[in-house]
RNA sequence: UGCCCCUUAGCUCAACUGGCAGAGCGUCUGACUCUGGAUCAGAAGGUUCCUGGUUCGAUCCCAGGAGGGGCAACCA
């Protein structure tokens, strides 16, 4: 068949996955279209990891014509809550998303049960009765089989009663177990007996409430789930490739035909962050972060708070494909994707971070002089100007003046000139400092001739800066977040640490008191901008307001400088 | 004393199952010249872990070896 499909140059490269699905499509293996599913236990919150699999899932279904359920597997009364489905149909919609479904593993106990007790009747289940302990020791290890427990060898009447007394609330939790009757001595550990259903007499579960005193496991639930919505390829991670063989096994012992299969890909990690809910969990519990959805957080929620766009999340999802190989990704490539979508999509606007003050001694007091300003640079397809107010006292970036400044430092400097963008070349006469030594102000004097797209506009500076009117500027608080963790692997610490000795103090530096131009007051909170030569930035959408702006770092621009200051 | 997966450019990863090995980042060079800490373009860069085998042809198939990872939760 690949001889019939001609080679077209313009079709995007496959991944292991989409060609074997495309494989069951041209050999009409499972009969009928493409049917996936994401299934997120609803105990956390959505974060990187899975928008990769979002993307992949829903992704297969809307390129084959398929379909994808939402499915939420919620077979653990213990750690699963509502407020956890709502966020993660957010998340998901946010994402751009929609599922053909929305299905709860809950709602499958009854059909699970039925098939719990056709095994037990088929001599393929039976009910055991060891503690938790012995279950364990008695499982073997990997290098050395299991021995079979005493009740493997309990009647089908027996195993039946037990069972159907377990449901019945019977028994107090850890009292017996229903396994699944295969070999201890299996080189598969995962095939030593799983465990299938397990007694929680007393829980409530946050669906189901107090209704079912046994809750099967995720091997149990899992494939069998996909089997009942007729799922035809079941996307999971690599370290789910030892329970192919259960999950397998129980769809066919339960006399599904033509069941659904298993193919597992990498998980994502992402440098300098974790990507694992038990630790997003631990780090929004014990409060270092304000919650699920701080901009430092790599959940969907944290990201959307940041201002990061659903349209470069899946692209990165895009770029970083899917394979067999577990993949850590540097967080270079995700802020590459993000720059990239905020390059071509938001206007430029002038701020100033950590104000310095410059006041322009030939610049005639009280006077005001409105300048045109791009809010495109030329190579972005994209129109629209605003007027910047423009005076004798105005601020600078503290970053963009040297005293005493090395060879390659193109911005200001004592005797000095840079332009300021959109406006004039200025030249720094003199420093004013106070009794400490510290500089507060600058003096300068403008060119009038040079002003941006005036008749001697071409006069040629080294550097070109970006500045706001002192006294029409607006104050705002800018929130510069960083990563979370300060080396590449969190885990990777001394011996008797976790991941939390790894957090960064830096990554979330506040700036008070920042100045913005004027033209950004009004504008909706949540608006995106570049701030020029700094970063891409957005209004807080929970705390900037009319005089109080909040603008959240995105991401910062490429620094090459930072690269020259290196090599010093 | 097991079973399974992996090893490709400086780095992080792709490569549609046998047909000239690709991308991002990084590096270098150039362009624009009012983001020079932005943006754009081009280039350099590979013994595809090692050793054998099969084949006209091997990153891909087979055997052995080395290195890394997963599996022994009544979590998912």
């Amino acid at each position: 068949m690949t001889d019939a499909t001609p080679l077209d140059a313009s079709a995007p490269r496959r991944d292991f996955i989409r060609e074997m699905v495309a494989d069951d499509v041209a050999t009409g293996r499972f009969g009928r279209a493409p049917a996936t599913r994401f299934p997120p236990e609803p105990n956390g919150f959505l974060h990187m990891g899975h928008a990769k699999s979002i993307c992949l899932n829903f992704g297969i279904a809307k390129e084959f014509g398929g379909s994808c359920n939402l499915r939420f597997d919620d077979t653990n009364p213990f750690t699963e809550d509502m407020k956890y489905v709502e966020s993660i149909k957010r998340d998901v919609q946010w994402l751009g998303f929609r599922w053909d479904h929305e299905y709860y593993a809950s709602d499958y106990f009854e059909q699970l049960y039925a098939i719990a007790e056709a095994l037990v009747q088929k001599g393929k289940a039976y009910v055991d009765s060891q503690t938790e302990e012995e279950i364990r020791v008695n499982r073997g290890t990997v290098t050395s089989p299991g021995t079979p427990s005493p009740y493997r060898t309990r009647s089908v009447e027996e195993n039946l009663d037990l069972l159907r007394r377990m449901r019945a609330g019977e028994f107090p939790d850890g009292a017996h177990v229903l396994r699944a009757k295969i070999d201890l001595a299996h080189p598969n550990m995962i095939m030593r007996d799983p465990l299938l259903l397990r007694i929680r007499r007393e829980a409530h579960h946050y669906r189901r409430g107090s209704t079912w005193k046994i809750y099967p496991l995720y091997d149990f639930a899992h494939g069998l789930s996909d089997a009942i919505e007729g799922i035809t390829r079941s996307l999971c991670t690599l370290e789910f490739k030892d329970n192919r063989d259960i999950y397998d096994w129980l769809v066919a012992e339960a006399g599904f035909t033509n069941p659904p299969t298993q193919i597992e890909f990498a998980r994502l990690e992402l440098d300098y962050t974790v990507l694992s809910k038990r630790k997003l969990l631990r780090l929004v519990n014990e409060g270092h972060v304000s919650g699920w959805d701080d901009p430092r957080m790599p959940t969907i929620a944290g990201l959307r708070r940041r201002g990061v766009r659903p349209e470069a999340i899946r692209a990165f999802a895009e770029v970083i494909g899917v394979a067999r190989k577990d993949a850590r990704v540097e967080i270079a490539t995700f802020e590459h994707a993000v720059r990239d979508d905020l390059n071509m999509e938001v206007p430029r606007r002038l701020a100033v971070l950590n104000p310095l003050k410059v006041i322009l001694t030939n610049f005639p007091e009280g006077r005001v002089e409105q300048l045109e300003a791009q809010d495109y640079p030329h190579d972005v397809p994209k129109t629209g100007t605003r007027t910047l107010p423009f005076g004798r006292e105005l601020y600078i970036d503290r970053d963009d003046f040297m005293e005493d400044p090395p060879k390659k430092f193109f911005r200001l400097s004592p005797g000095n000139e840079v332009r300021l963008r959109f406006g004039y070349i200025i030249k720094c006469d003199s420093v004013v400092k106070d009794a400490t030594g510290a500089i507060v102000e600058l003096h300068c004097s403008y060119d009038p001739e040079t002003r941006s797209g005036g008749a001697n506009s071409d006069r040629k500076v080294k550097g070109t800066i970006h500045w706001v009117s002192a006294a029409h500027a607006l104050s705002c608080e800018i929130r510069l977040y960083d990563r979370l963790f300060s080396q590449p692997d969190p885990d990777d610490v001394p011996e008797g640490q976790d991941f939390l000795a790894a957090l960064n103090p830096q990554s979330l530096v506040v700036i008070a008191d920042a100045k913005v131009e004027p033209t950004v007051g009004n504008d909706p909170v949540g608006s995106r901008y570049q701030f020029e030569r700094t970063g891409y930035f957005m209004s807080d959408v929970e705390d900037s307001r009319p005089g109080h702006l909040v603008f959240n770092r995105i991401v910062g621009l490429r620094d090459s400088w930072a690269k020259e200051l290196k090599k010093g």
